[in-house]
DNA sequence: TTATTTATTGCGATTGTATTGCAATATTAC
DNA sequence: GTAATATTGCAATACAATCGCAATAAATAA
């Protein structure tokens, strides 16, 4: 893996993705950081999160990519394949605590997993 | 419902997903389809037959929208929710007889299921 | 068959997400 | 401090999908 450096992006970046530890968007990462960050840097910068594993990457059928870190601490472990919650009133995702399971033939080599639910979440449904 | 009217791209388009018994992008469909007919048209009447509940959306990670008939007669029935799986190597999408479970606080008002695993399928692996 | 209604189509323009090339900048290691 | 190079900003680009509007064609009535 090439060397990676410290700098504010990175960090405002993890910062905002840990605070509301749901999947963002590029977009809304932008509108929740202080400092003025180019939208392609963002990117970039999500995209080597990825790579390294520190995030992980939703695509939901809005088509658009969701980010959220990658937990995997003791008492909030989150399955490495969960399922994600779009909602249509508050627009966020959250990582789900729900792992995803199916069985397929082995001739399948699956690489990657991805799941989205979307309607109304718990929270905008009780209103 | 608003009233439908048969058109010679209606049937081309449904000849197509009929044949292949995939989900296949707007771009695939037009390669598949001998006539010309425009760009805009095909997603028209894909919308419109989603709508109708004809067939049915898939968006993959790749962020592009895949259609595929609604399967309902007796011997292959399809379930409601499905997972699909996309192949990086043939770059089909199909629809995977496997149905999708969860369990979700029932707080949670799913409207849509959106699953898609990547990878290489059964035919590629083979090879 | 002809006329009328309006669903459908083609075209071009437009929106929106995400990426890329390149020069400038900033971080790390020496 | 200096050198090496990872990172950034900016503008341009690629691409999927949609939209407005005028033209066309399918379904129905006359």
């Amino acid at each position: 893996m090439k060397k990676r450096r410290n700098t504010p992006t990175k960090e405002a970046v993890l910062e905002v993705l840990s605070k509301t530890g749901k999947a963002m968007s590029q977009d809304a990462i932008e509108q929740k950081i202080d400092i003025d960050i180019n939208r392609a840097t963002i990117y970039r910068v999500l995209n080597r999160f990825c790579d390294d594993g520190i995030v992980h990457r939703v695509v939901a059928e809005d088509g658009k990519q969701y980010f959220a870190l990658c937990v995997k601490c003791e008492d909030n472990k989150e399955p490495s394949h969960h399922f994600h919650f779009r909602c249509l009133r508050c627009e966020t995702i959250e990582c789900l605590p729900v792992e995803v399971n199916f069985t397929i033939p082995d001739e399948y080599l699956v690489e990657n997993v991805n799941c989205v639910l979307t309607g109304t979440c718990r929270d905008c449904s009780r209103i």
